[in-house]
DNA sequence: GCAAAAGTGTTTACCATACACCCATGG
DNA sequence: CCATGGGTGTATGGTAAACACTTTTGC
């Protein structure tokens, strides 16, 4: 929980340390067993959940802002974000009475009409994945809860929110053909039935297990070890690893992963 | 030529019409003859050349901004314009000693430090491209050259600009395999050689002609006319037109054109 | 021995690629 | 008739896609 001071504070003193007119937001997805999740907050003394967004700081780039948000709401520093779209409608970030009522009663005072958090707002989208159990939620200082939903059942958000995540599943699975995706999402070593579910939850259908091993072992991604895990009550899968030379080729030159 | 008091007014009055932090750069693409071209403006009484940029109208959308900008540069207002990435380095936009000068002598008087045109600047930058011979270049409030630039032969530009344009060919190139290309940009009617020498001239590879023709033809991209176009001395070209509807569709869901 | 999951190989059909000769036109 | 550019078809190879049976493991 965040105390409430350092929330006033935000609210009365950010626009002295934040760029104004812009933001970012994170699309967080959050891989686990076989589900693609995302991480939504949920606003104080209200029902409205949102995306993990966050200001500018008036020296800090871009990715690194992205960074440093993700990082106070998740815990986590090394996560491959990607910029993906930057969102403008003059009216994506219109502010109701409500919203206005909302932020008098956690500040206690009134607001102006010309405060900092209800100018015009354009704000630049960023996604990335990671696998959900190793994140620690924290809430942001206008939040009060921060909490995994499935991808097929997020509520209502507020302002354009919605509209960001599907461009950023989009962004997300169209860039799955042009890049491998995996290393820091599967351990070290990981079986093929581990990363086929991977691609088949993000993608969000069935791939055909022989051909999505045969491809990804001829263009080299993956190498088999010699070692099996044991998976209790059923045959033992052998353990794979990433070949992070042609990996990290991949991700730089791109290649065609016709799925 | 920009009248020298309008050019005033944008540097001493913009601050009230424009976002301040946020800017739009566009790449504007010109193809003639085999060539593959891009606008760039020359500073007033300085030797540096730009990107077409300009500034967001306080209630205006950004793809809105991004067509007024280049309408005004160029007299079109059919372009289709691509946002394809932001640009936000904190030193991007960083204004030289000389740079300060340059404003001080346009409007004759002393530029403070805070100067809404001198604040750090995060860039929108957007594509897009068009038939060359159709433009009439105009120069901006700053500028007083409006000129296509090979670009192959493009020189230092000023801020990240040389950046920004080579990230823009990238882009392009990579949405020239998902997408159709070449509505606006051919007459109504064209002919097999005219496609394919856009298409080669945007690559900038060679693609063979005849398998050039049977891809657009069997995705039913094109359709071939009864009539031809009467060249001079040559053999007369069939003519062809796009199906509007399965390009339309291609535009929207995708496709793949694997050059 | 049975249920559940993993491992593996072959065939097919399509498509990308490579390649060369003939035709039309105006001068 | 010649120079230039346009039009067209085929053969080949690679690979994506479809598909089913066997093996392992713990209970």
């Amino acid at each position: 929980m965040i105390p409430e001071n350092e929330t006033i504070d935000f609210i009365e003193k950010g626009h002295k340390e934040f760029l104004h007119h812009l933001s970012i937001d994170c699309v967080l997805f959050g891989y686990h067993e076989h589900q693609l999740k995302v991480l939504l907050l949920k606003w104080k003394e209200s029902d409205k959940w949102s995306l993990a967004g966050g200001f500018i700081k008036l020296e800090e780039n871009l990715s690194e802002a992205a960074t440093r948000i993700l990082k106070e709401r998740t815990g986590l520093d090394e996560i491959f974000l990607q910029q993906f779209q930057t969102f403008g409608e003059p009216k994506r970030s219109h502010r109701s009475k409500a919203d206005i009522d909302h932020l008098e009663t956690i500040t206690k005072g009134s607001v102006p009409a010309d405060h900092w958090l209800l100018k015009r707002t354009v704000s630049i989208g960023y996604y990335a994945v990671t696998e959900y159990s190793k994140v620690n939620p924290h809430p942001d200082p206008l939040s009060d809860k921060c909490e995994w939903w499935e991808i097929d059942s997020v509520p209502k958000l507020i302002f354009d929110h919605n509209f960001i995540l599907a461009e950023a599943l989009k962004a997300l699975r169209m860039q799955i053909y042009h890049q491998p995706i995996g290393y820091n999402l599967l351990p070290e070593k990981f079986t093929l039935p581990e990363i086929h579910d991977l691609y088949e939850t993000i993608l969000g259908k069935e791939l055909d297990r022989r051909n999505f091993a045969k491809k990804l072992i001829s263009l080299g991604l993956i190498k088999k070890l010699n070692e099996r895990r044991s998976i209790g009550a059923h045959r033992s899968p052998f353990l794979y690893k990433f070949d992070k030379r042609k990996y990290d080729k991949a991700l730089k030159d791109g290649i065609i992963l016709a799925f």
